[in-house]
DNA sequence: TGCCCTGCTTGATCTGCGTCAAGCGCGGCC
DNA sequence: GGCCGCGCTTGACGCAGATCAAGCAGGGCA
């Protein structure tokens, strides 16, 4: 597998012929965040499940480190960071998170948030009190497995951030991290080759463990190198097989 | 919670007083991987679901990258690494796994392990079909609970990993390492402040993000400064403080 | 017993990224 | 409309850790 599918990946399921009225069956998302091949009476379980919608104002956490650990979430709208304090008060990015995808994972093994999660533009999410989802993964072996499914490629995905963090330079970890939005963009219908970030400099260099003025300069090399345009927070891969060349190569 | 427990921690429980003849009931390491308040049946179930123990001798691979995933698997006694290869064949440690530990979460998403588990030293593991595993789940929900909080607890570990990669330098890295080790190790009854490495110290650097002479350079400045005694893959830690606190300072 | 191989240590030098600093431009607010 | 501030860019310089290189030590095997 790719290091841009290791990194943070989902898998893009073709949406089932159904419209039905109620909210989970209905929604545009139900391909990214619920089990397939559920029989009308489970959809119908699963949805009930759902306790409320939330939305989350630009800037606004969603939850926070220490606090009690009560639901999941699924994105509707908007897109997400989670992030990590040290001690001492040094914080690190762990995660951006985008519709259709599931955050407060960290919460289960000690009841608390292990983490921040924190609105990066205006957001909506789904409510999923967890022991409601527990209760229901014992009736449908479904949805159990989809939240096997769930965490276990949140595993994945962090391995792949630990290769990148501990074995790539700056270069490789900047495109690698613009391949992994754009597709998990392109997943939700996005353009392919353009998209705008919803961070700073900043948060994508505690992401990648580099220094702001580090994402800058190599945002400007990549595009003095012709393999990018960058216009503020809108970038627009002129050359994708180039960033795809960047990661694999030696020093 | 402290980056020491980030890395990498259990949850240790003191043992029950009970003593039946089966496998799993009498295995010292239930307290470390099975749930708490089980009843007597419910105990003889979840050692019904243990297949088959399995040797794996020092160097030889539990599983690797791309094997179909069936089982996962408890480890009852010895010492594993599991890592992870980009395309170009760098490849890159992404844990140490010791006794009462679960390994191969990893292949749950995609019905295949995605890296490869190595002994380091000559090692048993009890082998845990998934497809039972998940049967029993639904039957016993503190099983069920159990699995999702072993999987949190390993996201949430895997957190502080990045935290460490992305932002520390390379004697934070490696105190916060040695730190970990003892801390598993002495949940375990071993000493708290005495370790043998089982694995070099190029095994070490990969998983830390460094190189192995940085790690062993490190090691000698620990040494010099009277922080710990090494003696090739035995450590003594003289001054455990010492290396707590090298973890929290700004540079 | 002695050889070889692998893992480790240590020194010298190099370099990618961090640090410090200055200046720019857009967007929000009065 | 004009000011302010935050986010960003760019340059100069320094340093932590990588790289290159040499030599050592212990363990396995003949």
């Amino acid at each position: 597998m790719s290091i841009v599918n290791l990194i943070s990946s989902d898998q893009h399921r073709p949406a089932e012929a159904q419209a039905i009225k109620l909210a989970c069956p209905n929604c545009k998302l139900r391909d990214l965040c619920m089990p397939i091949g559920l029989s009308a009476q489970e959809l119908e379980q699963i949805d009930e499940v759902v306790a409320a919608r939330r939305r989350v104002k630009r800037g606004v956490p969603l939850f926070r480190n220490g606090e009690l650990f009560k639901s999941l979430y699924a994105i509707r709208t908007g897109f997400f960071k989670t992030s990590i304090a040290a001690e001492d008060g040094r914080d690190h990015v762990t995660g951006f998170q985008m519709a259709g995808e599931i955050i407060g994972l960290d919460g289960i093994v000690n009841s608390r948030h292990t983490c921040d999660a924190v609105a990066l533009e205006d957001a909506e999410v789904c409510v999923l009190p967890f022991d409601q989802v527990e209760t229901l993964s014992r009736e449908v072996g479904a949805l159990q497995h989809h939240m096997h499914r769930i965490m276990s490629r949140e595993i994945v995905c962090n391995h792949g951030v630990m290769l990148l963090l501990g074995s790539m330079r700056a270069e490789e970890r900047l495109a690698a991290f613009l391949l992994n939005l754009l597709q998990r963009l392109h997943a939700r219908g996005f353009s392919g080759s353009e998209l705008v970030l919803r961070m700073t400099r900043e948060e994508i260099g505690s992401y990648l463990g580099l220094k702001l003025e580090t994402v800058s300069r190599t945002f400007s090399k990549f595009s003095e190198e012709g393999i990018i345009e960058v216009k503020h927070r809108l970038v627009r891969i002129i050359d994708t097989a180039a960033l795809k060349g960047l990661i694999n190569e030696q020093p």
